[in-house]
DNA sequence: AAATGACCGAATGGACATATCGGTCATACA
DNA sequence: TGTATGACCGATATGTCCATTCGGTCATTT
């Protein structure tokens, strides 16, 4: 396999076993049998790995929700299944949350950045398909930025949130009932 | 004035001035015009104090948005109105929240407790008033639990969160319509 | 009975030495 | 000639003192 992919895999395994800080770029090139040098032909820095790994897995969260999105299937029926595909990888999106809050602590104007980047391309993401339906008449016209946002929120609120405060977790389908129930009910026509 | 009351003050402005760990219970003292000693025969110690300074914000918010609540009027203008009137404390709400946060990168469980609490108080304060109109046939049969959770986390979110990742605020309007626009919308029956 | 500040032990922070890590680059290698 | 690599370097983190500070107590005062 490619040298770049191996690292990529060695740096997932690592940062999701240790964290951010814990993982050193030694330890990411020993699993990924490659010398520490090399990591740095394919990245520039520990923290632009990162943010590509992570960036690379809100391009594949992207693709299995359109893969479950018909086009001429409604709205509603549409946001329902994508976001339960979403919630099957609720505990990854748990444990980057996780990650990124350990590096939040550390206040840095990179972290911010990365914070911003993840938090555009998912909000920017779900509003162009919220566009794309009010387009198509399907739902009411709304600021479709805001309606993302409170859609990443929202899902980040009961999915990581609620267990800091709560025994025991919603299960998939009562976090998508209530979604349908309240946010994509309000955007029908 | 009595002298609980004076160190609660005290105890206030040195907390929003200068965070929970740099202030000190000498410093309180000091602006209260007390001895140390005489703050421990109110609170047990600084975390009981810090938490019910919090506590009493939490209530005083409550008495607010009773205040403009109109028993006769409808769920979405009292809605509006409750929350047109929590917009107006939002640099306070702000100010807090950097607080707590402050507390959180610390991790003890005292400090869960506090959030548990707050988190606590405002959901069922809201979720009462849901219940309320639920009852009164107004707005729909929902999870009240899971509606006021969303209203708080989307609250923190438009106040809060969003000034990490966008240069200017949204504004008290802004804010308010798209609360009605959404989910308020969506309670309707 | 309530208020207080001297007092105590624990926690914190500063200073300094040491270790570790991110990142570079001269060399080896293909 | 271009890619891979690990020894090397400077910066940052960690460990270790010790002095100071702070949260919390309590004997004394009011």
């Amino acid at each position: 396999m490619d040298r770049k992919q191996e690292i990529l895999l060695a740096a997932n395994k690592s940062f999701s076993l240790f964290g951010y800080k814990a993982t050193t770029m030694e330890q990411i090139a020993k699993i990924a049998n490659v010398g520490k040098g090399t990591i740095y032909n394919f990245f520039e820095n520990k923290e632009v790995l990162f943010q590509e790994i992570v960036l690379r897995m809100i391009e594949e969260m992207k693709q299995e929700a359109l893969n479950v999105i018909i086009e001429e299937a409604p709205f509603q029926q549409n946001a329902h299944a994508a976001l339960m595909k979403m919630l099957e990888f609720r505990e990854t999106h748990q444990l980057y949350a996780k990650i990124i809050d350990e590096e939040t602590q550390w206040k840095t104007p990179a972290v911010k950045q990365v914070i911003g980047q993840v938090e555009q391309a998912i909000v920017s993401f779900i509003g162009e398909k919220i566009n794309k339906y009010v387009q198509k008449g399907e739902i009411r016209q709304v600021n479709e930025e805001l309606v993302a946002y409170l859609l990443l929120k929202a899902y980040v609120g009961f999915v990581n949130d609620w267990n800091l405060t709560h025994d025991d977790s919603l299960t998939e389908e009562e976090i998508a009932n209530f979604f349908q129930d309240t946010i994509f009910r309000s955007l029908a026509i």
